[in-house]
RNA sequence: GGGGGAGUUCCAGAGCGGUCAAAUGGGGCAGACUGUAAAUCUGUUGCUUCGGCUUCGGUGGUUCGAAUCCACCCUCCCCCA
């Protein structure tokens, strides 16, 4: 099975300019693609995860891949499906973040000077330096303001109010691929399908200005079976970066998806071959455990490497099936400030850790049943544990029935 | 430029001088049930040293007392140009 095949057995592929050229390109490790990534934060998330897996597939199949960091846009916000302005960057804040995807690419792409690595451009490069009047005689000529408005992405803010500023995001995305094509041969876009209108924009500039074909292709947005966005646990992103979702965390995060989206995520997510992926379908009811497993241990894996997978995993089993080690849960070393006459209240305790932001949450929490310290529950909001208890292995705090926290003194 | 409307706690959205830390729904958190799933049910959902303290776009003002009234400002929406 060739790659666009294979991606579409794996129900990635949303959109395409026209199968039959983009599956020639893919298939034939013909396409020069980017896909773009605006470094709103300082780590990539899981969401973000889905094309860097696109992105890895196209470049095993020989194609090259053009990882381009929004230095640029992200000074103005997409606009794209979102229902408020996003907020404004500083140039400081978006070069550390461009900084820090980099490092966060590298584990995944191989990036280099050979035919078939991965270059990573910048599109701050191009965008930064470009003349308000020049660019309007260049490229504004080539938009349509009526298509513009029509465009599906910017529905929701027609209700709401989009600016100027916004409404130029699809000019600047336009002309990153209208400038790499010139300058890098980069002969085709891949992203999210909420991309879609804005990377047509850039195929019809492309025509516009030089009669030339480029092409696209979108791949779904990961939901879940209720139609929402996957990657996120209350509203928080699942991020890429240890320091800020512990492998332990996001190996979690995916062992706990519905039963309705794992066949899904691990279709989607993971580069075990169809075939094996096939004969998981028939798993159904608390069999799907397993399916569960192997997705969070896979894409673990693809994140954080392999070691860490096997400690989330080790330490998961330990923790749900009894027995196993404490040592790879997310940790806190309580600072000897905390102790008062050689002991730490229960509700300090829950907020030293990071587990509750606040006093009134933490004393919630107990009186409600919620928490379990070194496997028995405390029910009283006063209780309080000794300073010794904390040395060595530290004490294991469990919040609700899921949330597992060590905090130990040194 | 002219006219009309709106800004409320994570979100949506009530409240329109005291009984408002603010209805209701969603989301979140916790409990029961379970398979570390889903669905369902229950509780909870500003902070606090539990005396109080700070919230209803911003700044001032009226009042014993304001999310609620007034002035100005900011932001957004709609209609006309």
């Amino acid at each position: 099975m060739q790659i666009y095949e294979e991606l579409k057995a794996r129900g990635l592929v949303a959109q395409v300019t026209s199968e039959e050229e983009v599956a020639d390109l893919l298939n034939n490790g013909k396409a020069t693609f980017y896909i773009g990534y605006d470094c709103t934060a300082d780590s990539l998330t899981a969401g973000h995860f889905v094309t860097l897996t696109l992105m890895k597939r196209l470049q095993m199949a020989g194609n090259k891949p053009i990882a381009l960091i929004g230095g640029g846009t992200t000074t103005i916000g997409d606009p794209s499906g979102r229902t408020d302005m996003r907020k404004m960057l500083t140039l400081e804040d978006i070069n550390h973040n461009a900084e820090c995807f980099k490092r966060q690419m590298s584990r995944f792409i191989d990036f280099g000077e050979g035919p078939g690595q991965a270059m990573m451009l910048n599109n701050a490069d191009w965008l930064l330096n470009l003349n308000y009047v020049d660019l309007l005689r260049e490229v504004g000529a080539c938009f349509s303001v009526n298509n513009m408005l029509r465009a599906e992405c910017y529905k929701q803010r027609m209700e709401k109010g989009l600016s100027f500023l916004e409404f130029n995001y699809m000019i600047m995305q336009s002309y990153d691929f209208y400038h790499m094509f010139q300058a890098v041969g980069c002969n085709m876009q891949c992203g999210g399908n909420d991309q879609w209108s804005n990377m047509l924009g850039g195929t019809e500039l492309i025509r516009r200005k030089l009669g030339k074909d480029s092409h696209c292709m979108t791949i779904n947005l990961l939901t879940d079976s209720q139609g929402n966005k996957m990657g996120k646990t209350a509203g928080n992103a699942v991020w890429l970066d240890p320091n800020r979702t512990s492998p332990f965390d996001f190996y979690q995060y995916w062992r706990n998806v519905g039963d309705a989206d794992v066949m899904k995520c691990i279709r989607w997510l993971t580069f075990l071959p169809l075939e094996e992926i096939d004969a998981m379908d028939k798993w159904e009811g608390s069999q799907l455990n397993r399916a569960k497993e192997i997705l969070a241990y896979e894409l673990t894996k693809l994140v954080h490497g392999g070691a860490e997978a096997e400690k989330a995993q080790e330490t998961a089993r330990g923790l749900f099936t009894g027995g196993g080690s404490t040592e790879h849960m997310p940790s806190t070393e309580l600072p000897a400030a905390r102790f008062e006459n050689g002991q730490i209240g229960a509700i300090a305790l829950l907020t030293a850790c990071g587990l509750c932001p606040s006093n009134a949450e933490a004393r919630r929490l107990i009186q409600q049943g919620g928490l379990t310290v070194n496997g028995r529950k405390v029910t009283d909001i006063a209780a309080a544990f000794d300073q010794a208890d904390f040395q060595g292995e530290g004490v294991v705090i469990k919040k609700g029935k899921k949330v597992f926290h060590r905090a130990y003194i040194r």
